[in-house]
DNA sequence: TCGTTAAGTCACCAGCTAGTGACAAAATAT
DNA sequence: ATATTTTGTCACTAGCTGGTGACTTAACGA
């Protein structure tokens, strides 16, 4: 038997992201992670001061909401100019990474349960990511005075983070279905209408 | 002792509702639902064979939705004509009411996490609303042909049930403040632009 | 080589859950 | 009035949960 504190409590946080993964918060105790890591239970209390504190660890880790460089990538590669374009690029490039963040996915569904202090110190994080990208936007296309840019963007990536959670659990919404890539194209092409009719087609 | 099978078994179903409204599904199990109704859990199986089928009961009590007549009301009390007009007195209506209906907001998260067939029989009755007040849109100015108006639809109300559901454990999403009038005012008014812009203002 | 510290194991506790069998008592039919 | 069915009560089981104390054994420094 090899002991290596370093590498258990690597193990607990690797089992904590599995199950949250798989079978989502719910599952997520002290029984289960112990179990899916290998590990006698004890060793969590002793490591991490109980499961608020080792889930605190866990979030500190990071890496759960994509930042603007890693959405964006490199600026000059991307095929947008104007500040509808950038919009519906970010937009949809979100719903792209965020489909693919099943971890991201179960904290979002957590934040909708419970207040807990990790679930608010996630949001703070993804907030101020959210705001950055505002920020950018604005830079790329300064706001029209008469349009509430944030309220209008928090409605679509709302819509956007909404349909995104249903489809584990349910495959259509409103008639569309999202169990082919068609339904997603559909909803793809709704953010591109909504987005140049609302910040209109002209100025670059 | 007053011994009425009838009166017990509403009492139970209200205790339901109540548990419900109050402190969601997850902590909705046999005994806390016995404890509720004043009523021995022994009861819960002779009376509805378990959980499963109680909550299947209680979803067929109904409710849950309002209906498009419930939502409209007199007509010709509307202020509306055009078909973004309807669009937004629709929107801005549905989420007034959902605001106001926990139990609903809950088997809306319930949907989020867990594909029951109850939460699937309840989608289904939704879905089925909603394809009905699309109907009644285009009844009421017939849909541009370039737009995806359900989908768009789709994502316009995912983002107010999203936002409504955050509510209860958050007050504040992408840096609006949902804690006073004044955040919910800004919503709708960026339903109303959004609206305004994507279908165009001239057609009565 | 020996003693101390740290890592890991095991057995247990209290409290909760879903579910059941046996019984008491009220309502109802005979 | 008596027998039967139904409604409600109680006590219990098995299995899970979070949490802890006592123990063994490996690692490491003197």
């Amino acid at each position: 038997m090899v002991r290596d504190k370093e590498e258990t409590k690597a193990r607990i946080l690797a089992a904590v992201g599995k199950l949250l993964a798989e079978s989502g918060f719910q599952k997520l105790g002290v029984n289960a992670i112990a179990r899916e890591a290998g590990v006698d239970k004890v060793l969590i209390y002793r490591y991490f001061q109980g499961l608020p504190s080792l889930l605190q660890s866990f979030g500190q880790e990071g890496g759960y909401w994509t930042t603007l460089p890693e959405l964006v990538g490199d600026e000059s590669m991307v095929d947008a100019e104007t500040l509808a374009e950038w919009m519906r690029y970010l937009l949809v490039e979100f719903m792209g990474d965020l489909k693919q963040r099943p971890v991201t996915q179960e904290i979002l569904r957590w934040e909708l349960l419970e207040g807990n202090e990790l679930t608010q110190e996630l949001a703070s994080v993804r907030d101020k990511i959210a705001l950055d990208s505002l920020k950018f936007l604005e830079q790329k296309g300064s706001f029209p005075e008469d349009k509430d840019i944030p309220a209008i963007s928090a409605i679509l990536i709302a819509g956007v983070v909404y349909l995104t959670l249903r489809t584990k659990s349910s495959e259509t919404f409103m008639g569309l279905d999202f169990s082919s890539p068609a339904g997603w194209q559909r909803i793809e092409a709704a953010i591109e209408a909504i987005v140049r009719s609302t910040f209109g087609e002209d100025e670059t």
